[in-house]
DNA sequence: AGAACACCTTAGCTTACCTCA
DNA sequence: GCTGAGGTAAGCTAAGGTGTT
């Protein structure tokens, strides 16, 4: 049974299954794609269809399977059009302006640099800061926005080397490491690069780094955690289709179980039943259930060869017990066909 | 061999909730 | 009843460690 779970493009046949020696025993060899509307998945976006598996991947345009994969679509968590090319935060921006903290936000924003005043604060206060990072909130982004004509450019400077040297001196230290915790807007800056590059290239982290004043490896690892998470969001969305589907595959189970004990029951209240030569039962292709037609005693009556289903030779006619293990399904093939061709004349 | 990554884990921080004075 | 302080658990997330590719 193919189970595949778009969320987008459904012009994109899944693949993955028939390439299942890729998948690793880990591999759920669930298929999941944000298209329209998203980042694609060679851009890498994480939920929005990152966790779409390398197996999905490589294998997107060599689907064989003629079954028609079953899809769902589902509304996406976080809509961000993908139609701008070049978006604000885009990585072409990374280099355009480095001014820092007096640029507005959202562009060239610095936000790990305060002004010297936050900074003495923060001096003033000395440890008593517990997040040393969260020092660069927003409160004090607006802040040092607002009052951007204290600092300058030079000011900036000293606070991004107090900022690092802050990190550095932990690392030193080698004691507690404090938690340093991104800013909303640094945070976002990574996520729209995250939509447009779920991995990163050295020279992108570098860029990002710069820009963000972070360090590189502050970069790298908010990226690894951020496709982690991804993955974490995308595993449970599979376990919860799959739960759906498990569902279903019980009710369907249990419906054709009541339809075997419909059918042992008929078998028994006909003795001749299983005497006959062989019987057609035919299955309503509209509503799946079998019928019990007359065909049976026709058939056997003007020696016309039956179509489909066969009660199996090796049904235990003494008991009237059917070989349940004979085949993987059923106990018997039941195809469905047209009404049964009318006995000769 | 080294880089990049996935995965697991740890630990700092925030937030919500509760209790108590 | 309302309020603020203190404690606690849960959740989030940056970062470290390790194995794999």
């Amino acid at each position: 049974m193919e189970l595949a779970l778009s969320l987008g493009d459904p012009s994109k046949p899944f693949s993955f299954l028939d390439k299942t020696p890729k998948l690793s025993n880990k591999d759920l060899g669930f298929c999941m794609g944000l298209g329209n509307g998203f980042i694609s998945q060679e851009k890498g976006d994480a939920f929005e269809g990152e966790s779409r598996g390398e197996a999905a991947k490589d294998a997107d345009d060599k689907r064989v399977s003629s079954d028609p994969p079953l899809q769902l679509d589902l509304l996406p968590f976080s809509p961000v059009p993908r139609a701008q090319p070049s978006s604000q935060l885009s990585f072409l921006c990374l280099t355009d302006n480095q001014t820092g903290s007096s640029e507005a936000p959202g562009r060239g924003l610095d936000v790990n640099r305060l002004p010297l005043v936050a900074a003495a604060d923060e001096a003033e206060e000395g440890a008593a800061l517990s997040s040393p990072n969260s020092a660069v909130s927003s409160f004090q982004m607006d802040f040092g926005l607002r009052h951007g004509n204290n600092g300058g450019k030079r000011e900036v400077e000293v606070e991004a080397e107090r900022a690092s040297s802050r990190v550095s001196d932990d690392d030193e230290n080698g004691s507690t490491r404090k938690k340093l915790r991104l800013s909303k807007e640094q945070s976002a800056f990574l996520e729209e690069s995250f939509k447009e590059h779920n991995t990163l290239n050295p020279k992108q982290k570098l860029a990002l780094a710069k820009h963000l004043n972070l360090r590189p490896r502050q970069v790298e690892v908010w990226f690894q955690n951020r496709r982690a998470r991804t993955k974490l969001k995308q595993t449970e969305v599979d376990c919860e289709y799959l739960k759906r589907c498990c569902e279903t595959l019980t009710e369907e189970n249990r419906r054709l179980q009541k339809e075997l004990q419909e059918l042992r029951a008929l078998k028994t209240s006909q003795p001749f039943y299983m005497q006959l030569p062989a019987t057609t039962l035919t299955m309503c292709p509209s509503c799946e259930r079998v019928a019990t037609t007359s065909t049976t005693a026709a058939a056997a009556t003007t020696n016309v060869p039956t179509a489909s289903a066969t009660v199996g030779s090796n049904s235990d006619a003494k008991t009237g017990v059917l070989p349940l293990t004979k085949t993987r399904g059923y106990p018997f093939s039941l195809q469905t066909r047209d009404p049964a061709p009318s006995p000769p004349a």
